[in-house]
RNA sequence: GGGCGUAUAGCUCAGUGGUAGAGCACUGUAUUGACAUUGCAGGGGUCGGAAGUUCAACUCUUCCUACGCCCA
């Protein structure tokens, strides 16, 4: 029994219903367990995060895949959960704490992180309601939090085992310090821009009473960062750099501070660049910190000048005057800091070398500094200017860990598509640098370190152990940091399958993983650190394939941001045209290796496509086309039956080749044009003669009726299963109203498997009065015929294939080519139009009815076109070159082609000598 | 500065060593039952520029130009 259709297709009155039926049958993983297993863990989105148009895009690929192997046969799992984000979480309470005068320091540690549970209970996880609406098929029912207890244990469980390999350290070196958020942060998580800054020019005394070989008194140093000087312990020069040979070793007197500090040899000093002289900061500058402990220079000696706010504070010697005790690094909120006092001073001492530079109209004008654009380091939560400093931190040896995945990459066990990303994915992994893993926060998961009084630190999974080591009686203060986010991230493959348990049965069977599909923005902090910790920690890839895609851009190609206020909002376009639209233009945009620009038109243009797709199931229903009943397809004994099974098996053929390949633009698009142009346009047009005779109206071939019925009502069942995995809502909602499957749902059922094949000869038929009804549609609309008026042809000389598609399909070549009779006899004198079809010429008389003239106009026309394919071709075959030495079948097809156009021609001067 | 990518119809994008396609837009046309969220027909591109390899280049190579991204 089928289930009538409203007359138009309105998706949001089908896709919440659907939704929460798969989720409540358990629909998204049946019981599977003797089958091949098929895994994808989705990108644990922030607990702090909605669906933005990103996510739609990546969720909707892991979809279409899961769907496509779910309905294959396999026990297909897609893992889901959500990452607790530390910084990002923390961040988001806070905030709501400072709206209410309150601040997170007002609370103990714990208190505050049971606050951020609380809020997480309540507000956290927006976005797993959300992936529902886009029809994402995620087992809910094992949701995982990276906060889990059993995740968590696993977490310190690594840091445990990495510390006892050596593979995490404590140094102490410079970070990437955010003073706004007040932790380290890794270098990923820094964003460069460029900025207008300026370069100012010191004078340092030469101590001593030494001089440059040209007099001077003084070196000339530059700098961007003025205020750094007050922690200045070196100028470096270049070795080879003749000026200053003569003062390597000795000292200059810094202004302001009186610090003495040394002239020292260093490649790091460009002779080209300025005065060729550098001065030196260990403590807050990443070259200075190299140049520094080559200059024997101890890392726990280096000068500090910064609080963790980035405000001035005393350094070891006690030589900052107490002025700049306080001030910000520089100006802030319109208030001068250190740099802008630093200068100052400068300027006073008469230590500051002016920049003197010409106005438009020439007149010399003498500024403080140089204009110049500076890259300036922000940190990309906190958004504010990073300081390198000088902190403990914990580190993993990245480098290491790096040696594994490369050669995953080289042999092939991890594949990365598309190809290209290969070399960007090598060329960091080569140069990795050590991996700071330690954040100052509270959210998170706390590291497994303690420490006695004599800084002696102890690493274990808990606190009893950690004592055990210690000894007892021994005070411990356990590490106040947590990790870095993407620590407990790159474990997700395989923690979230029971990992470290590895008798887990979830662990054996889903991992590996077959496949990661992610945006290549976090290939390195997410991809490449998975495959780290995952060839480490499990001896094998987590992932058989890397699958990485490109941003989706809004309309114009810009980047969507907050900030510019262009996001477009994935939820308003499923409220607008449905989730079954999005996703098919999400599939049908991504080919792979382009960022996907937004075009609203496109969705709504999939939104018609699907609305198509009704229609015509609403025309089975009311010719009593009803759901199949076998996976094999039915009997076929009509040519144009037999033609459209043929055209299923070629289009499933190309749909899982380009599934093969996740080429998802093409099997979208095979899909698409398999269902409105093979199947509406043609299929059922040609089909609508048979459909609509009486039942066993010609019992002498069977029953041409039954057999269309059952043939279109396999056909549609084929494209609804095909294309499932790209529309499931609509898919299923037809589905069903194909009849009464109630237990046996599209999501479960089974993908296209059946015997039958291309049958040459029937295709051959349909093809040809396809082409002859195009020819004869053509024509008409040139000469202006009306499309409706019905007439008769002749064609002298059928070819066989011809006399039996025209014997055969009288019907629909009157129905679709409005020609009512075609005579085997030849056509009468007199005005006519000539068309083809195959290889076959008919002629149409059309006495009084149309102008000759336009029809000369046309055949010439075509004659033209033809004329000039046959000289192409005539010089392509008479070129020895090509016939001797171009492939085979080129030439063939050469051949082929110059018959079919000369034949073409032929027939049209002769159609035009005819009219005279 | 280094690396990667992109440049094809008005727009958004596929594409193959054998002479170029889709969707949208555009033009004409059609409306007594699947669908106007439609049907039918059509116009439109010297495939960024130059050189080379080849019988043949939109496709391969080199160079150039423009734009984008990543790294320093």
């Amino acid at each position: 029994m089928t289930t009538e259709l409203s007359k138009t297709f309105d998706p949001a009155s089908i896709e919440a219903r659907w939704y929460q039926h798969w989720e409540e049958n358990g629909l998204f993983r049946p019981e599977r367990p003797d089958a091949q297993p098929f895994t994808i863990v989705n990108p644990p989105p922030n607990v702090t995060g909605s669906l933005h148009i990103g996510h739609a895009l990546d969720n909707t690929l892991q979809d279409i895949v899961v769907r496509y192997e779910r309905l294959r046969g396999k026990d297909a799992l897609w893992v889901v959960g959500m990452d607790h984000a530390g910084i990002a979480t923390q961040m988001v309470v806070e905030r709501q704490m400072e709206e209410r005068q309150d601040k997170r320091t007002n609370y103990t540690r714990e208190e505050f992180v049971d606050k951020v549970w609380e809020w997480k209970e309540e507000s956290g996880g927006t976005i797993t309601g959300q992936l529902r609406r886009l029809g994402c098929s995620m087992d809910w029912s094992r949701e995982q939090f990276t906060m889990d207890p059993h995740f968590s244990d696993a977490v310190l469980k690594v840091f445990v085992d990495l510390y006892n390999k050596d593979l995490i350290y404590r140094d102490k070196r410079l970070v990437n310090w955010d003073p706004k958020l007040k932790t380290a942060i890794s270098d990923l998580e820094v964003e460069t821009q460029d900025l207008k800054g300026q370069f100012w020019h010191f004078k340092y005394p030469l101590a001593d009473g030494v001089t440059l070989d040209d007099g001077r008194d003084y070196i000339e140093v530059a700098t961007t960062r003025p205020e750094t000087m007050l922690a200045d312990m070196a100028v470096a020069v270049h070795p080879t750099d003749e000026r200053y040979a003569s003062v390597v070793g000795k000292e200059v007197v810094l202004p302001i501070t009186g610090r003495r500090v040394k002239i020292v040899e260093d490649e790091h000093a460009d002779p080209e660049l300025g005065s060729g002289a550098v001065k030196i900061t260990p403590g807050h500058d990443f070259n200075d910190f190299e140049v520094g402990k080559r200059a024997g220079i101890a890392a726990g000696d280096m000068l500090n000048m910064l609080d963790g706010e980035a405000n001035v504070c005393q350094t070891a010697d006690g030589l900052v005057p107490d002025e700049f005790l306080g001030l910000h690094r520089f100006k802030r909120d319109g208030v001068d800091g250190a740099r802008e006092l630093v200068v100052q001073r400068l300027k006073e001492l008469d230590s500051l070398i002016p920049h003197i530079t010409k106005t438009k109209k020439g007149e010399e004008v003498e500024l403080d500094s140089e204009p110049r654009t500076i890259a300036t380091p922000f940190g990309d939560r906190g958004g504010v200017v990073i300081e390198p400093w000088l902190t403990d931190q914990w580190y993993v040896d990245a480098e290491k860990l790096a040696v594994a995945p490369m050669k995953a990459v080289r042999d092939g066990d991890i594949e990365i598509i598309p190809q290209s990303w290969e070399k960007t994915f090598f060329h960091w992994m080569e140069n990795i640098q050590p991996w700071c893993i330690s954040r100052q926060l509270w959210w998170g998961h706390r590291i497994p370190a303690w420490f006695d009084d004599d800084g002696k630190c102890y690493v274990a999974m808990t606190e009893e152990e950690a004592q055990a080591q210690a000894g007892a009686g021994v005070e411990l203060t356990r590490d106040s940091d947590v990790l870095d986010t993407w620590f407990s991230s790159g474990l997700w493959p395989f923690a979230t399958l029971g990992w470290p348990d590895e008798n887990a049965p979830l662990y054996e069977k889903h991992y590996p993983n077959d496949l990661l599909i992610s945006g290549f923005d976090i290939l390195f902090f997410w991809d490449a650190r998975m495959a780290m910790q995952g060839m480490h920690l499990t001896d094998q890839a987590p992932w058989k394939r890397l699958y990485l895609h490109g941003l989706v851009r809004a309309a114009d190609g810009s980047k969507m941001s907050k900030s510019k206020g262009n996001v477009v909002d994935p939820l308003g376009l499923i409220d607008q045209y449905g989730a079954d639209a999005l996703r098919f233009f999400m599939a049908a945009m991504e080919s792979q290796g382009r960022d996907i620009k937004m075009d609203d038109e496109r969705v709504k243009g999939y939104r018609n496509f699907a609305t198509k797709l009704w229609n015509a199931t609403r025309f089975c229903q009311t010719n009593g086309i009803t759901a199949s009943t076998t996976l094999e397809a039915p009997a076929a004994t009509s040519a144009v039956n037999k033609w459209i099974i043929g055209e299923v098996a070629e289009t499933l053929g190309k749909l899982d080749a380009a599934m093969a390949d996740l080429r998802f633009d093409a099997a979208a698009n095979i899909i698409y044009h398999f269902t409105w142009d093979t199947f509406c346009d043609w299929y059922i047009e040609l089909a609508k003669p048979t459909l609509q005779m009486r039942a066993g109206a010609n019992e002498l071939l069977g029953d041409p009726k039954e057999e269309t019925l059952q043939v279109a009502g396999w056909v549609l069942d084929q494209i609804l299963v095909m294309l499932h995995p790209f529309m499931p809502f609509v898919t299923e909602e037809l589905w069903n109203a194909q009849g009464d499957r109630a237990n046996y749902p599209i999501i479960t059922a089974k993908w296209p498997e059946f015997d039958a094949g291309v049958d040459a000869d029937a295709k051959a038929e349909v093809e040809w009065l396809i082409g002859l009804t195009s020819a004869v549609r053509g024509a008409k609309n040139e000469l202006g015929i009306p499309p409706g008026q019905k007439l008769e042809a002749y064609c002298s000389e059928p070819s066989a294939l011809a006399a039996d598609a025209i014997s055969r399909n009288a019907a629909a070549i009157e129905r679709l080519a409005r020609i009512t009779t075609i005579h085997t006899s030849p056509a009468p004198d007199g005005a006519a139009m000539q068309i083809g079809a195959g290889t076959d010429t008919l002629v149409i008389p059309l006495e009084g009815l149309v102008d000759i003239d336009a029809e000369k106009a046309r055949l010439t026309k075509t004659l033209e076109a033809s004329a000039k394919e046959v000289k192409s071709l005539e010089g392509r075959l008479g070129n020895a070159n090509f016939v001797e030495r171009a492939k085979p079948e080129a030439v063939e097809k050469a051949k082929a082609d110059h018959a079919h156009h000369s034949a073409e021609v032929d027939r049209l001067k002769a159609a035009l000598e005819r009219l005279g």
